[in-house]
DNA sequence: GCTTGCGCTGGAGTCCACTCCAGCTCCTAG
DNA sequence: CTAGGAGCTGGAGTGGACTCCAGCGCAAGC
């Protein structure tokens, strides 16, 4: 009946996820929307799409594949459950906005670093690491009184990501 | 000499990296002005520690270990170098912005998923996801026409986008 | 009837970025 | 003088997320 269901390739093309990885994904419980043919090949129905879209999102947003796969156990279309899968996803969207302002910060820091470059290139001089970091600075002080470079945002992010 | 370098502890609480993970990128060769004392220990000296905030800056935004590792080995303070380092942090400054769209978009597909719920909840309604998967993009939509999400983003985001 | 192509499965393998460990040295406090 | 603590090294181990593979089934085309 599905007329519009797609095949694994399909999706994979679609998706941008690798065959493997949507057979893998499957497997793991982060895919329960995937139906058969009788001949036992995967038929993809829109609604697993749009359930591999947020799969996806989630995942590049940083969250883990456990805990992926926690959010989807939390019963499938349960009202008592859709509480509790929103805070999952607040959650996240907190995780997602720390990302966003720490990668801003290190944009910035990459960007200094280029605006410190051009400055030497400028002006002819070499070293920079080692025996003079300082007058990098210095530069990048200058570039950024100079408004070249955006006004850095200030520090603050912490931990979304693994370091530690 | 140097009173203002730093011990390995220290550093490892400045940065947030594990002492582990200092002593394993100095190895890897992403950390090349670290210092020694007489016995062994190390010291970093202040333009270290700068170095070690761009080398953290360039692995947070997805660059593998082994391209900072290319970067760095890029000479230390040749002139004639700085042009090609150049080009690698513009191109991984193109590559953050990227980054960062994309964020946006999966930001936009959780905080939509959000809404789904928060509609459902309110209206009582139970499943979503095999049943009526259209339904809860039809809510989406009307969130999204009723100004119910805001098209851009919230607490905690203003200014995390630099349109452009 | 055979080959070619797509898909399936279970399991093994790989890659990356750490993280942990044993066994050692040095220093300081009690 | 001994105990404790911080660091050091080389190497092994771990966890996460895929990725690859052998061996099989089905269907279409020549």
């Amino acid at each position: 009946m599905d007329r519009d269901a797609l095949g694994i390739r399909q999706v994979s093309e679609e998706t941008g996820l690798s065959i493997d990885t949507l057979r893998w994904y499957e497997r793991e419980g982060l895919l329960p929307l995937v139906e058969r043919t009788a001949d036992g090949r995967r038929r993809y129905p829109p609604g697993a799409l749009r359930f591999i879209r947020l799969v996806q999102a989630l995942r590049r947003t940083g969250m883990p594949v456990a805990d992926v796969r926690r959010f989807i156990e939390l019963g499938g279309g349960e009202l008592a459950h859709h509480p509790e899968r929103m805070v999952l996803l607040e959650r996240q969207c907190a995780a997602i906005e720390q990302r966003m302002v720490e990668l801003q910060d290190d944009l910035a820091v990459v960007r200094a670093k280029i605006a410190a470059y051009r400055g030497l290139i400028a002006r002819g001089l070499d070293c920079e690491d080692e025996l003079s970091e300082d007058l990098v600075d210095q530069l990048r002080t200058d570039e950024l009184l100079a408004g070249t470079l955006p006004p850095a945002p200030s520090v603050g992010a912490e931990g979304v990501l693994r370091q530690r």
